[in-house]
DNA sequence: GTAAAACTTGACGTTGACGTCAAAGGCAAA
DNA sequence: TTTGCCTTTGACGTCAACGTCAAGTTTTAC
């Protein structure tokens, strides 16, 4: 297919496209005139990079994780660097939970500013007592 | 305290400290020759903004929200908003552990090429059957 | 009193993942 | 063949959260 199908059906622009190809994260064939060319596998290549990107990582990062996806190996250095960003996302899940439960709190104090049973404010942490 | 140690408490920089005084989310009071000075809570206060910030939202989005964090009320309209950027980060949350999931499944392929038990592709998902 | 450390404002630089023209060429339908 | 959409490369623009440098002032330490 070409560029405008994936990116449509990727559910991404077509300047994106192109920048993966750039940043060396996504292939084409090249029919004569230069147009490029997917194969069907690319849809689905093109979600895992969002969501690699959506997961903090950037475009280096992906680019040397990606040939290890098709190959279904990797060196040991490049494992622990795997698990280094597995680490990181973990630990960013946990942060963005933590938020969350400060915004559920938030929103139950100012939508019900007559209720409020939890004595805990917004600005100290409930489950630490370190200042 | 000044703006040195409120950094090194917080962890942040103080042109960052700076930055936040910009966009209105965090308030100063100034000695006569123009230093800023923080009370205690600021440092939790820093926190909560780098947490928010970790969360996805912007200097608009937190210096809009601050006011209710403070007042612990929030007009029905203010509450909305809330409660989609709530909404936001569940749904960042879910992709970022399905980032995690397939980078485990990596991992697993990677470190152990001979082990693999699993016949799920990782340019495939699992649990949906529409390619 | 003096030197070092901390502080001030101002302004330009950085980074990443694209957006947005612009000018030109390619391709299927009528 | 013409129409009109699709594609190409190139290059500048954007946005946010700061980094960094400059040049001057204030506070602290000795």
């Amino acid at each position: 297919m070409r560029i405008g199908e994936l990116a449509r059906r990727a559910k991404v622009s077509t300047r994106a496209l192109r920048y993966y190809e750039e940043q060396g994260i996504l292939s084409s064939e090249r029919t004569p005139s230069g147009q490029r060319h997917y194969p069907e596998s690319a849809v689905d290549r093109v979600r895992l990079i969002q969501q690699l990107y959506a997961a903090g990582l950037g475009s280096r990062m992906i680019a040397s994780f990606l040939p290890c996806v098709d190959a279904k190996h990797a060196e040991p250095e490049m494992v622990e660097r795997l698990r280094a960003e597995r680490a990181r996302i973990t630990a960013s899940v946990a942060e963005l939970q933590e938020a969350g439960r400060r915004l559920d709190l938030l929103i139950e104090l100012a939508a019900y500013p007559g209720r409020r049973r939890c004595p805990a404010s917004l600005d100290e942490q409930s489950r630490t007592a370190t200042g």
